[in-house]
This record gives structure tokens, C-alpha cells and sequence, in this order.
DNA sequence: TGTTTAAGTGTATTTTGTACACTAATTCAT
DNA sequence: ATGAATTAGTGTACAAAATACACTTAAACA
């Protein structure tokens, strides 16, 4: 048992980890094991430990629920409403997780009774606590920092083809790009490398495959430049 | 005494109050009281209740420590480094708020020994606890934020010259603006509508007063419309 | 070999950004 | 009353970027 003077909320982190998988925006949910909201689809997350940064809790939670190391993960928004969770006042800081699919497989943790990518358009209607909250909170972030922000890349597999992207930022903004002007704007930047390899496709040309060169941007933004979209 | 389970680190608010006066950023802070870091630098702020809001938590001690009421205020970062508070584990939500000081006037509280604004660029070498890394995160999203929100309306007053406003500019962005390409951009947005009153000015010929357009920039936002400068 | 599929490419027009220097209205000192 | 000092206010030419738009190319497959 722990002793305070004053009463303390308890604390804790929520993690909306984002993918791109078959041109759809997915989130990972897990559906609880535990009361409250037994059986309900939540974000991972949990409690956040007395000798770990905040940072440190996110990425392990993450881990120990899916299985995840080194993804892209930063602060989203901290959420206090009083009652948020029925049992007892918790605050948490929810977290904004990308990963792309291919690089990554998820392993159903053992916290978890189940683990399952959702396409963002087809998440359940109620989810635990107020994690559809956290959820818009989340994707009004992602809409916003995709335009000035190199995000994409860390959703999209290392090697990506200009019409993955494209497919990633209609997909994020929800309305259609114009093919010819969006490579002309990527391309202008000249954060791409083309690689030798070629896409094996199933049908039609096989499309030329690039990487994102991160040296270059972090070297660019050093001298003042907006990457924007 | 309050007991629980599992040990639970502390929940504070801070709050990095901006206002804009005499051309320069300046901010709020207050001389500590009391033990850690008796007389030392501080930004106001302090332990969130448990029948309270964050949000609601900040706004209390702003006006606990400032007399502040009805001031832009919104969530910065949280902080959660282990050691940031050397008496116990104490993880603080950082909040961003903007007045100006014309509307605004500060009342020395009760928690605080002495409040005072400090000029963005003359702030203390050493501040308490982790405050000048808060000030720096603040610093960054207020440059990030003033380029596409109309952030810059609620440090100035409510009538003010396009002079005043580029002032503001030029002084957050560090850098010098063009006075014809800047007035040129900000008018045809249609946001500022000019006022009868023109400026009794100390010296050299009374500048056309204006006030920002809230109700048209809600509503241009509505359909779509991206504010920059 | 031709049908299907997706990739890849250029140009003209409009809009926006940028660089740049003088005139206008007031105060203040003499 | 006059001119010196001070700050507000204004337009244009050129460059860069955004936008609209349709056909050709490379592969797979039947």
C-alpha cells in the first residue's frame, strides 16, 4: 500500500498505433480481457510505472501488448475528464503510433485477449472509456501533420512506389490527388531516390520504386525548409 | 492520508503565459515561495484536484496565482521525467496561454512571493524544476502555430495596427517581413475589418485601426479555409 | 496478338510570392 | 509658420508555384 498527503489521480498511457495496409488507414485495437468494459474494443495503453518516463510507459505497453520495438511514437494529447474511467480517476496521455505492416507483425500479447486491426472507417461504434475520443483526437492530428510533416514514410514500406503514396495521402485527406501535379511536387523536393528495382506487379506496368532519403530531409530542415503536401 | 495499491507520481498543471508589449515577447513568471527552489524562477502553475479537469486545473491556477480569468489556453506537452520534481515523482501537464496586457492586468496572488514578466530573451539562465525546457517546447509551438492559426490576434490588443501586427510577426518569427507583401497577404484574407478610429500616435503620421474578424474566420474555416502567413 | 491494367509524362493558364522606393499625415522643435 | 523627423501607406514587374487536363508505355494474361 502507497501513502499521499493529498489524493492522486492514477496515470496511465493509450496508444493509437495507425498502419496503412491494402490502401485503408487501419488502427490497432485490443479487445479487453479485464472489467471495466470487459469484452469492448480499447486502445493499448496501461499504467504508467513510478521509475519510467511517460515516453518509456507508451513503449512499453506497446510492446508487452503487441509485441512492437521502435516505432514512430510521439505525445498526442493528455486526457483528464474526471469520470473517464468509472472505476477511479485516471488521467492518461495518449500517444500517436505509426508502423507500416510489412515491416511489422503484431504478436497478441499477453495482457490482451485479442489483438485486431480495424479500418479506420469501420471502427466499432463504443469503445471502452473515451477512446473514441482519443481516436478523433488522433486522426484530426494525422489529417493536420501529414501536409507538413514527412509522416507517410514511416506508414508505407521502405521501398514504395509514387502511387502508394498518392494512395496514402488520399486515403488521409479523403479526396483524390491529381497524379501528374503530385509527382511533380514530390519529386521537386528531391527527398526521393529512385532505386534500380522495379515493383513486381500483378497486373499493368511495373511501377519504379523509391526510397525516402531522411539524411537529406533532416539536412534540409536544418536550413529552413517546409516540407509541405 | 490517502492510500492506494500502487504507487501513483503527482499531477500538476504549468502554464507558460505569452503576452505581447512595448514590440517584445514576454513571459509570466513567479518567484517561488517555497521549498524546492525557494527564490527561484517558476512558471505558475500546481497540483491538479480530483474533482477537476485538467483544463480546469490550469485555469485555476492562473487565476489562483494571476488573477487571469477567460484567457486562450490550450494543452503544450506533458512532462514525465523521472527526476523533474526532487522530492517525489510528479508528472506535469504544460499548458500554452496568450493574453495581452492592455486588456489583462495581473493581481501578485497568494501562492506566489512576486509575478513578473520577463522578456522572452532575457529570461533567467536557471529556472526551477525542468521550466526552461517547458519554455522551450513553448517557444517552438508558438512558432510552429502563429505561420496557419490566428494565434496573434489574442496577444494583441482588440484594436490594433497592421503595423503592430507585422511587429508581432517579425518579433515571434525572429526575422524581418516586407511591410507591402505582408499587409498584402493579410488583407486578402478578409479577416480584418478596418475601424473608424485611427491611432493618436505619439509621432508620425496615425495609423488605420482594425480588429480581427472571429465570426468570418469560423466560418471560412467551416469550408476549408487554411489561415497563413 | 490484342485486351486489360496501372505507370508515367508535358504544357498552358492562373495564382501566389517576392523584390523594391516613394508619397502622405502627423508631431515637434525653432 | 515652416521644415525636420517619424511612421503609415501604396503599386508594379518578375519569378515561382499551383492547377487543369489526356495520351503513351510496359507489363500480364487470355
Amino acid at each position: 500500500m502507497y501513502q499521499y498527503e493529498y489524493p492522486r489521480p492514477a496515470l496511465t498511457v493509450d496508444i493509437v498505433l495507425f498502419a496503412m495496409y491494402q490502401q485503408q488507414l487501419q488502427v490497432l485495437l485490443i479487445k479487453r480481457a479485464d472489467a471495466p468494459f470487459v469484452g469492448k474494443w480499447a486502445l493499448p495503453g496501461g499504467f504508467v510505472d513510478m521509475d519510467e518516463t511517460i515516453d518509456k510507459a507508451a513503449r512499453r505497453e506497446l510492446e508487452e501488448e503487441t509485441g512492437l520495438t521502435k516505432v514512430f511514437l510521439e505525445q498526442l494529447y493528455t486526457f483528464g475528464a474526471v469520470n473517464r474511467d468509472p472505476r477511479d480517476r485516471v488521467v492518461s496521455v495518449a500517444h500517436f503510433a505509426l508502423i507500416n505492416r510489412d515491416n511489422h507483425q503484431i504478436k497478441s500479447g499477453s495482457d490482451a485477449s485479442d489483438a485486431k486491426w480495424f479500418d479506420f472507417d469501420k471502427i466499432p461504434k463504443k469503445l471502452a472509456f473515451d477512446h473514441k475520443q482519443i481516436l478523433k483526437v488522433a486522426i484530426e492530428r494525422m489529417r493536420g501533420k501529414i501536409r507538413y510533416q514527412p509522416i507517410g514514410f514511416e506508414l508505407l514500406p521502405k521501398k514504395f512506389t509514387l502511387s502508394q503514396l498518392q494512395s496514402f495521402y488520399e486515403t488521409v485527406l479523403d479526396r483524390e490527388l491529381d497524379k501528374r501535379n503530385f509527382r511533380k511536387k514530390i519529386l521537386r523536393m528531391g527527398l526521393l531516390d529512385p532505386l534500380e528495382e522495379r515493383e513486381k506487379s500483378a497486373s499493368g506496368r511495373p511501377a519504379q520504386l523509391y526510397k525516402f532519403n531522411r539524411k537529406k530531409y533532416n539536412q534540409l530542415q536544418r536550413q529552413g525548409f517546409h516540407f509541405e503536401i
